[in-house]
DNA sequence: GTCGAGCAACGAACACTGTTCGTTCCACGA
DNA sequence: TCGTGGAACGAACAGTGTTCGTTGCTCGAC
């Protein structure tokens, strides 16, 4: 199948009318996304970065939350195949280790969609797919289904948690770090300033519970889970 | 002070006008968001309720974000008096699960008001006053700092997590509780449809996974989260 | 007793949003 | 060769949050 050359004349009328495709449609979301955050993902934004109108991609996409669930599993299956080479993991916790990370860097890369997945049941194929290697990691180790099933659960919120404090900062419209780390040391300092004679403990522990967001607090937090989990092997 | 009764004449002009108060608007939003929603809870909706156009909300409110994390605290509020008693129960893991149980109550009785607590920090000051109880809780209990703020942090998450999954409908418009039953059954469906060569543990789990929402597994949950903390006890 | 200042209330408008309708136009199969 | 199904699309609808400029009221100072 040799490609026809476009024919120089006629192409006035329209500029390229390359068709259009869910797939295009997902990416160019996400592109915007990246750029400018979730809020800018639009229908007339994605549709003018394919270089047409919002109704052109209603023949693709059910509507705006379908095109954000599409996007977060476009995300998913970037974890796929580590998640799915985890499962042969000799240690079971390492195992898990593997998919939580997996997961929190692939979310971490897309600004806050992690919004996203807090909203909603992970019945698209990708995170069926990671749900499963979870499911084949935790009862090939031997844990009851009823603590299997609270693990999964568990895991899958603690992980959007922690990236969703992350990128808090995206959702109030913040550009920089900078403007973030300020409006945490603000914070903190409101916390110190309260009344001690009311809020001793908090006042107290104001650096202690500031301190989200650093890798060490993610694995640690893992830890506590699965050590927690690890109360239930037979 | 005798109330002085409205003049009979004049009265056409202005119906009542009686002064708006960031109470009266907040008041007013939790009660559309009883009725209708959190996604019914517009500026114009408010408005309404209180018979009067969205820009005169504006001088008690800063903006729609704000109104939203008012309603929020206000139903904490609910819980300050129930948190602030639960510190002095002598059994720490008792006095944690009534405060989480009273967060848990007060939000099921606001629709879908929980997907506002998943975005932001409890800043606000009913929620700092239930903060500070669970810290005294903890604390008190021996546990150390870093152990206390990950509970603290992960209890609420839990809290909330669990009454999203049950006011799930209501984001997706649904009036009534069986199109939620039927929506439910089908993912089921569609689940225990997959190819069992290739989700063979989502499969065997399909009932374990969706029995969600009742009493006795959130109790369960909380059971976990508290015996897992309870390992860092000196 | 009168005046002035400040502020709450508000009508109208702006710049958006998601979605639908009706039409146009093209590629493919009969 | 024609007819048809479906994608592309322009325009519009009914909303949204928010701002501006004006009105009208109330309270304190003179």
């Amino acid at each position: 199948m040799t490609e026809i050359p476009a024919p120089p004349w006629r192409t006035d009328k329209r500029p390229v009318r390359q068709p259009l495709s869910q797939d295009a449609i997902v990416a160019a979301a996400i592109r915007v996304l990246d750029a400018e955050g979730l809020d800018a993902v639009s229908m007339r934004r994605v549709a003018q970065e394919l270089g047409t109108g919002p109704a052109s991609l209603y023949a693709h996409v059910a509507n705006k939350d379908e095109l954000y669930e599409l996007m977060l599993d476009s995300v998913v299956g970037e974890t796929v195949a580590d998640a799915e080479s985890a499962v042969h993991e000799p240690d079971w916790q390492q195992g898990a280790r593997r998919i939580a990370r997996a997961g929190r860097d692939a979310l971490r890369r897309h600004r806050d969609l992690a919004r996203v997945a807090m909203t909603g049941f992970p019945f698209a194929t990708n995170s069926l797919r990671v749900t499963e290697a979870y499911l084949a990691i935790l009862r090939g180790a031997g844990l009851p289904d009823q603590i299997v099933a609270w693990a999964v659960d568990r895991l899958a919120l603690y992980v959007t948690a922690d990236v969703l404090e992350g990128a808090y900062y995206y959702a109030k419209g913040w550009k920089t770090e900078e403007q973030a780390h300020a409006y945490f040391e603000q914070a903190a300092d409101y916390l110190r300033a309260l009344p001690p004679e009311r809020f001793p403990n908090t006042v107290a522990m104001v650096d202690t519970l500031m301190s989200g967001g650093s890798d060490e607090r993610f694995e640690h937090g893992l830890d506590m889970i699965l050590d927690g989990v690890a109360r239930y092997l037979p």
